[in-house]
DNA sequence: CACCTCGATTGGATCGATCTAGGGCGATCG
DNA sequence: CGATCGCCCTAGATCGATCCAATCGAGGTG
């Protein structure tokens, strides 16, 4: 609202209004227009519809440089941001970070990006961190094994990390993490609750904890059912013609009805090899991947695919970054959100 | 380099050395501190040696509040960001946003995130803008006939625009673009060296300039190879089953051996008729797209799509960007950069 | 009535950098 | 040999906010 007030300065002078301005105009002290902003309960009524009415006609707004130098703070929360590598259907970096920025401006912070470079990957951190230019940063890349989470940890940085930290059992920093295993539990059950009993899994490698969480939703959900996952499951590079030939194979060893996939990007590949197989997608056999990339919403025949509430995500890291920052007693060392399904023609 | 240099400090002190520390360890006055980091040409070799090898035992990096606060700049380069559409398979802003980010730190700049509000477009700009929290504003949404350019411009606030000013022949701010004219004639050109003579158009609705302008790169390119383009055109919504009905009208009424499209969405759209009827994208008919999104990297059959160089568009704005801020005189008040062809197995 | 409390307000110091003006000193010149 | 010039460097002021200690006046207490 007072942002709405200060519209009304239609045309930003050479330069801008102080503190100082407002106060001789106002008849006040700087220290006091300084309380109308930050304290208004310490002002009097009067003094403060004084004060805002000035700070109103002049269009004043707090210098950012000034109030970052004198309370060591900067509002900017840094983010290392990598593009989606080219060639896959992830995606989801972009609602991430749109819903940060949302949730972001709730508290009064904004998004800060920097770039990352794989060499270096603390280069970026150190910098913005040493020249205090950022209060907290935002890690998204722990699964990497990266060195982030531990150096920060070390470097006493404030910062929330998306993702748990799956190697590190010493690791103590707080992070927000969606339960890939429910999510993937969520789309067998779907599948099976759709009549399928032969459901494959095409995931990626054994070394991505990743990837094994996912698959132990799948494993869980089939023995729940009472269903054998012998013979049923693959793992493979995150590729297209990966995920169709692994799809082949499967459709020739173990004649699945359905597939459950780690990703979208295998889940593309399932579908072409059906087109080439002449297999209609969600009649003669499902298909769901996981991200709820723009693929799967653009893909012609729907792709069901679990997605990941990033919203959410981004609000709980806020909230737990503020915590942090106002040395408030952070409840959890970790957070847990529970993914959704999105259904559509492929299952 | 000398960022590498301070890695060396391995532990943050509770509070940073400044400045002063530096000056006091070195023997020497905060000035020539100063003057070492920002213009060394004036020191000394023997002095600048010292001061140095001083801020890289300390670990020294300035303070970026004093800095800004003196130098009345903050180095930061304010973006709206708004999500990919969901839906669509525009997932360029991805991209860009990453380019913006490393153009930006080639030249110490940072990018700073806003949201935005359809309902009050001009209220994060003004807010930043008013404290002083940017430098300048990149501004990407131009085409929607929003309001920002023609505000900022009254402003003063400098700014670059990505797009060109379509409506506006007075707007006299600077902008980087891409030529979709020559790209859709780039991807015509294609098809039409593949042989096909018949090839249609699928694009958006005639109260779109982009849409308008990337058709005559169509309609110039079937009349320089002296085609006829009557009844090969379609105006439609950029959404998936538009693109299909458009597809579907056109195979039946005209019979084209070549479609293309103003998206990668509309291109899908086509991509869906073709599997409705059994044909073959690549070998019974070509299809084209544009944006060269996740979407046609990952689709099973590859999709040709028109590609915009927005690194290239990045590093423009930032050049153009750090010419304004220098007071430097800007050369051209636009610059329309040329599209590539990522040519795929569906033409 | 002197003393104390308490809410509202104030002036000076401060955050850490850069800007400005000027000082020291050796080399050059009349 | 003293004046002048340039180079290298220094000390104090400054950017615009907030922190801190202190002040002032009104009201309550013994």
């Amino acid at each position: 609202m007072a942002r709405n007030e200060h519209r009304t300065a239609s045309t930003l002078p050479v330069t801008p209004p102080t503190l100082a301005d407002v106060a001789e105009r106002a008849g006040v002290s700087r220290q006091t227009v300084s309380n109308a902003v930050n304290n208004p309960d310490l002002l009097r009524p009067d003094t403060l519809e004084r004060v805002r009415q000035t700070i109103a006609e002049l269009g004043y707004s707090p210098n950012r440089a000034a109030r970052n130098l004198r309370t060591r703070t900067s509002s900017l929360i840094g983010l290392r941001f990598a593009p989606a590598q080219e060639g896959t259907a992830n995606a989801a970096m972009d609602r991430f970070v749109h819903s940060l920025v949302e949730a972001s401006e709730g508290v009064g912070y904004h998004v800060l990006l920097f770039p990352g470079d794989d060499e270096d990957p603390i280069g970026g951190y150190d910098n913005l961190l040493r020249s205090t230019a950022v209060d907290a940063f935002v890690v998204t890349d722990t699964y990497l094994g990266n060195p982030q989470a531990a150096w920060l940890s070390q470097q006493r940085a404030p910062f929330v990390a998306f993702g748990r930290p799956w190697h590190d059992d010493e690791a103590r920093h707080v992070w927000v993490d969606v339960d890939g295993a429910a999510g993937i539990a969520l789309a067998t059950q779907h599948l099976i609750d759709r009549g399928h009993t032969r459901i494959a899994w095409i995931g990626w490698r054994k070394d991505s904890p990743i990837g094994e969480d996912r698959r132990s939703g799948w494993v869980r959900t089939m023995h729940q059912n009472g269903l054998s996952t012998t013979g049923l499951a693959s793992r493979v590079e995150d590729v297209v013609h990966s995920g169709a030939e692994a799809a082949a194979v499967l459709l020739d060893e173990s004649a699945p009805t359905a597939f459950v996939c780690a990703s979208d990007t295998l889940a593309m590949g399932v579908l072409h090899t059906l087109w080439i197989r002449q297999l209609a997608p969600g009649r003669d056999i499902a298909v769901v991947g996981f991200d709820d990339s723009q693929v799967a919403q653009v893909y012609p025949v729907g792709l069901t695919s679990v997605r990941q509430p990033l919203e959410d995500v981004a609000v709980e890291i806020i909230r737990t970054l503020r915590a942090l920052l106002t040395h408030q007693p952070v409840e959890t060392r970790g957070i847990l959100l529970e993914p959704t399904l999105a259904i559509r023609e492929s299952s």
